[in-house]
DNA sequence: TATAGACTTAGAATAATTCTAGGTCTAACC
DNA sequence: GGTTAGACCTAGAATTATTCTAAGTCTATA
């Protein structure tokens, strides 16, 4: 099986990316959206702040709130709850789910497991469906 | 349909429940235990730590965080993740679900959606199956 | 090119939780 | 019944992730 390559975005497609998003591309915007989009995959906050710094440019860590929280707002990203006091921000948007190591804290994207809405109970009055989580909790079961 | 009535527990009781699940019985233990198992419900470590020292007992929060740890790793609570930053503790051991109200921040419980582990792609080869957790998060709907 | 509003920043503030160090209790044994 | 090792509890400090604040900077548009 071949690993995928996956080609340096250049800013215009980005740029085009956030504006459809109906997100203003500033520069450090534009910085960050570069280390999320190369490939789909799983961040921290702190992991986004690293990348982003670590090449050259230098965006503060309100910033790197700021516009995850903009990007989660506008549908460029994803929140994932696994453990408290820790968000993880998937890149990918498809309809999926996870496998989440409770011992080495990974995340692992497993295709949806699909339940159908018809599997639920009725919701409260009043209320609609926003989407349903699932984690599958796994552990590295001794040998 | 009748509300159930919970009984208040005595202590022999919880003290019982505690050994059984090897919990030393200690004062404050037995008192976080009464506020817990009353009936099956919800909380966050800050309702407990209100709750016992709302009534006489005084229980340092530093014990709160220590026993809530204790009896999630003895099988007497569950852990559920909404939210960044917030563990909730579920008293209500059965295989369940949830339904989150993300207006409210409302957790309600539902019957197993019961994913078979069937319908799981293959864990990855050295881990086993903890749990699976579903969480189907709802709003209010604007009327 | 003036300007309002959006954006960014360093650093302070907050919230939930964990750690530390010392005191207290307890259960098993002499 | 007293000793004692180890488990337990506590106040308060420390930590971690995140949000807030206030002031400066940029930018799109008039």
């Amino acid at each position: 099986m071949d690993t995928p390559e996956y080609p340096a975005i250049d800013r215009e497609a980005l740029t085009r990316r956030l504006r459809t998003h109906g997100v203003t591309p500033t520069s450090q915007r534009l910085d960050i959206a570069r280390e999320l989009f190369e490939k789909p995959a799983h961040f921290s906050a702190e992991d986004v702040y690293e990348r982003v710094n670590g090449v050259e440019a230098a965006v503060s860590k309100a910033t790197i709130y700021n516009t995850l929280g903009l990007f989660v707002a506008k549908g460029l990203l994803r929140q994932v709850f696994v453990e408290p006091g820790k968000v993880i921000y998937d890149t990918n948007l498809d309809d999926h789910d996870h496998f989440y190591d409770e011992d080495s804290g990974t995340l692992i994207d497993i295709g949806s497991v699909g339940i159908a809405a018809a599997a639920l109970p009725p919701l409260p009055s009043g209320t609609a469906l926003d989407r349903v989580d699932v984690i599958v909790r796994i552990r590295r079961s001794q040998p």
